[in-house]
DNA sequence: TAAGCTGTGTGTCATAAACACACTTTCAAA
DNA sequence: TTTGAAAGTGTGTTTATGACACACAGCTTA
């Protein structure tokens, strides 16, 4: 433990950090919100990462991810889950990510475990163009990241497991919509997480089945083809689904 | 961090412990192994625990988790899963634990965060009372234990949960059981894990489907009753089965 | 203003899975 | 030889699933 034992409340774990897979969804196809470090020196490509750091001594750990994400995004009230901890003694040991360690961190040589959450959130709710980390964070599509700083590609992998696996006997998805949205996104949606098509008849049956969806009186406007139903999630329904028990999707 | 740099490989890390939820079962219910440390002056109760320890820098949590398993009852190649991480800065805060960590642990007040798992062991494979840990370690039937050290009882309940989920899926319950086994004693082990009846018949016919198990040329002998036909798991049938991602049990 | 494009929205049928349900068999012990 | 205790077995009903194709609405543009 290090200096100042009367201050705890300021005081930096440093052996334990989180980290927050944050995903997006764009009506097309999932995104993770990752941080640009810059050019490493010993790979000459860029470093990416998932946003984290090391816990304060006073936080719970779901309360340091929400700090985590309000620090970077600004947003609250978020979907937020945890995946587990990663601890693997070599998790630090590239020579991209000792670099960057001796530049932030008080105890570089410090062995760390990471307690690793996802998050869902409407990706509206962030534009990192117009944050005040506009250099540094943005949107990658999941499917486009394939190397990440210390073992974050592999808890990213995880995360989309976790998440296949949850979608099926939770409807956490609307988390990744916006309020208002059609069958055909939330189609897209589903598709994008499972990362398989489904029949769009099936689908549609099946989730109306659940009767966890309001049809609103309102229509999408200004797209160039017939315009389609809007519906919102009804929460009361879900929490009642959920209570009961809801533990087969069937996908 | 603490003294010796040099000699990092048999350095506890004083900040991350791994704590073990070890279920087994006797064709009747679950049990799970619990770890009495005497009585409480403090509640004058005995205290019990869930066996676990805190890591060593040089060990991955997988490592430190089946580490302590075999310190505790010699048993190797066992079933273990991650739960996740549990770090409320004041999951130590009872009196009693405190008055046993001071006996215990040489920074009695460091915070730490602890990395739960779940392991399942045929429970022939380890009686306590033939072990050095006689008067320490014991099998207590999962339904009556009501009161835990630490946060371990909610551990215990995120467990449960994380068993009745899994064995949905994915056929893990023989890790419970012996070699050779009845269809009753694994419909029992189903029913207790998942905590409702099952129809036999349903439950026959369903796992059978499966075609996971191989009836052997034996019947149960010295049984007052019909001897049942006895089974071994399929291991072969079983790794097919779960590559091509069996995810739906539909209990 | 007609033609073309794009995505919306809808129904049926065959198959498979789920469920509910009761009686006969086999063995050991009394 | 009777009794008790658990094993083992089959069917009919209901419900969920998966495969599948076409007409329509609204916009664009030629």
């Amino acid at each position: 433990m290090s200096s100042n034992k009367k201050n705890k409340a300021l005081e930096l774990n440093p052996n334990v950090s989180i980290d927050n897979i944050i995903f997006g969804f764009d009506f097309d196809q999932l995104y993770c919100l990752l941080i640009d470090s810059g050019i490493s020196k010993t790979t000459g490509r860029p470093r990416l990462a998932v946003p984290g750091d090391l816990i304060y001594d006073n936080e719970t750990l779901d309360e340091a991810a929400k700090r985590i994400l309000k620090e970077l995004t600004g947003i609250d009230n978020i979907y937020l889950e945890q995946i587990g901890a990663f601890g693997d003694p070599n998790r630090m040991g590239k020579e991209s990510d000792k670099e960057w360690l001796k530049s932030m961190r008080a105890e570089p040589d410090a062995r760390v475990i990471t307690v690793a959450y996802f998050s869902l959130v409407k990706m509206d709710d962030f534009n990192p163009k117009a944050s005040s980390f506009a250099e540094s964070a943005g949107w990658a599509p999941i499917n486009e990241i394939h190397e990440l700083a210390f073992d974050h590609y592999e808890i990213l992998q995880c995360a989309r497991e976790q998440l296949k696996r949850k979608i099926k006997i939770q409807p956490i998805g609307f988390n990744l919509l916006p309020e208002k949205f059609t069958l055909s996104q939330l189609h897209k949606l589903y598709e994008s997480i499972l990362n398989k098509p489904l029949d769009k008849r099936n689908f549609r049956r099946k989730i109306l089945n659940l009767q966890i969806l309001t049809p609103l009186n309102e229509k999408q406007v200004g797209v160039p083809h017939k315009p389609s139903q809007l519906f919102e999630f009804n929460e009361e329904k879900y929490q009642k689904l959920s209570s009961e028990g809801f533990d087969n999707f069937g996908f």
